[in-house]
DNA sequence: ACGGGCCCCTGTTGGC
DNA sequence: TGCCAACAGGGGCCCG
């Protein structure tokens, strides 16, 4: 469930359903879940099994429970220093079921709680993704110490478009690429970016260097609004592997402009959209509404015809 | 130091 | 029907 929408959506989930539990046991099925836990999976298991669940925070694609540990004497109010943090890789999911329910073929990580009710289930087909728990780094808010290369994404109220704009200006790289570096801003993913790219009219190969500021408005403008626009649909589902809490799926799917449309016409002009591979991925974009970037550039990155 | 390329996995799909 | 290459929403690491 990759992009931001997605993960809004479980981490809402999460919010609604674990948020104020005890954690009572934990089992990990898969070793690959939990690899990013460098002190390994009996250190994972020890840290968890009594912690209790008090928030849920996302930044980009991330998710993260602070744990608080309960003091000597019973009351005592612990401050968390350290987090439950999950990323859900390219096909992760975060479930919540009752302990009856049968395990899923790609079950990685089992958490039961105190209360006997329902467990959360990390299911993952690829192994992309992964829980591992980390000491907080102090800041607003507190952020698990590997995620603090990852900036604030276009929601938090943080987020800074001038320095943006600023960190666009100086790179040497085409726009969408930016726009997937998740160190310059997060939650944005190859359907977000493609989208956005396709509401603010801008080609993906742009050379960062050459937007101006109402450029980089109109993008941020445009990554906003579409997603909140798939935030409020349940965001984007293709299958059943992106799923929320529950095991729904979204419906942003039939409100995609761009992604996926190859050879259909552009909504907005009947351009027939592009498929160009991109990145060993794929970007999808309308030829006509989004002629930006510079023929220089585009002659120089086809292979063999560099001038 | 920074950008692109490659790899980690499993499953589905479409062409021959 | 079967086989196999291409592809899938991510990111970390290595290399130049």
């Amino acid at each position: 469930v990759p992009e931001l929408p997605e993960v809004e959506v479980v981490r809402r989930g999460l919010e609604g359903h674990v948020v104020g539990r005890t954690i009572a046991v934990v089992e990990v099925c898969h070793p690959r879940a939990v690899r990013r836990h460098v002190a390994g999976e009996a250190d994972f298991v020890a840290r968890l099994v009594g912690a209790e669940l008090p928030t849920v925070h996302r930044r980009g694609k991330y998710l993260w429970l602070p744990l608080v540990v309960p003091g000597p004497r019973a009351g005592d109010a612990q401050e968390a220093d350290e987090a439950l943090v999950g990323h859900l890789g390219m096909s992760g999911q975060l479930l919540v079921c009752e302990p009856g329910v049968a395990d899923h073929t790609h079950l990685r990580v089992r958490i039961g709680f105190t209360d006997g009710g329902p467990e959360l289930r990390f299911v993952d087909q690829r192994t992309f993704g992964g829980l591992f728990v980390e000491p907080l780094v102090p800041g607003d808010p507190p952020v698990p110490r590997s995620l603090t290369h990852i900036a604030r994404d276009v929601l938090d109220p943080l987020f800074d478009d001038a320095a943006f704009h600023a960190a666009l200006r100086v790179r040497r790289t085409g726009l969408k690429s930016a726009l997937l570096d998740q160190s310059l801003i997060s939650g944005v993913g190859n359907i977000y970016a493609d989208e956005a790219l396709w509401r603010a009219k801008l080609h993906y190969a742009r050379p960062t260097g050459t937007l101006r500021r109402p450029d980089t408005d109109r993008l941020l403008a445009a990554v906003r609004e579409v997603m909140t626009a798939a935030l409020a649909l349940g965001g984007t589902s293709f299958d059943s592997l992106y799923v929320n809490v529950n095991g729904q799926s979204g419906y942003f799917d039939r409100s995609l402009r761009a992604y996926g449309r190859a050879g259909q016409p552009c909504e907005r002009c009947g351009t027939t959209i592009r498929r160009e591979p991109f990145a060993n991925r794929s970007s999808y974009f309308c030829p006509r509404c989004q002629r930006s970037a510079s023929a220089r550039y585009v002659t120089a990155t086809r292979p063999g015809e560099i001038h």
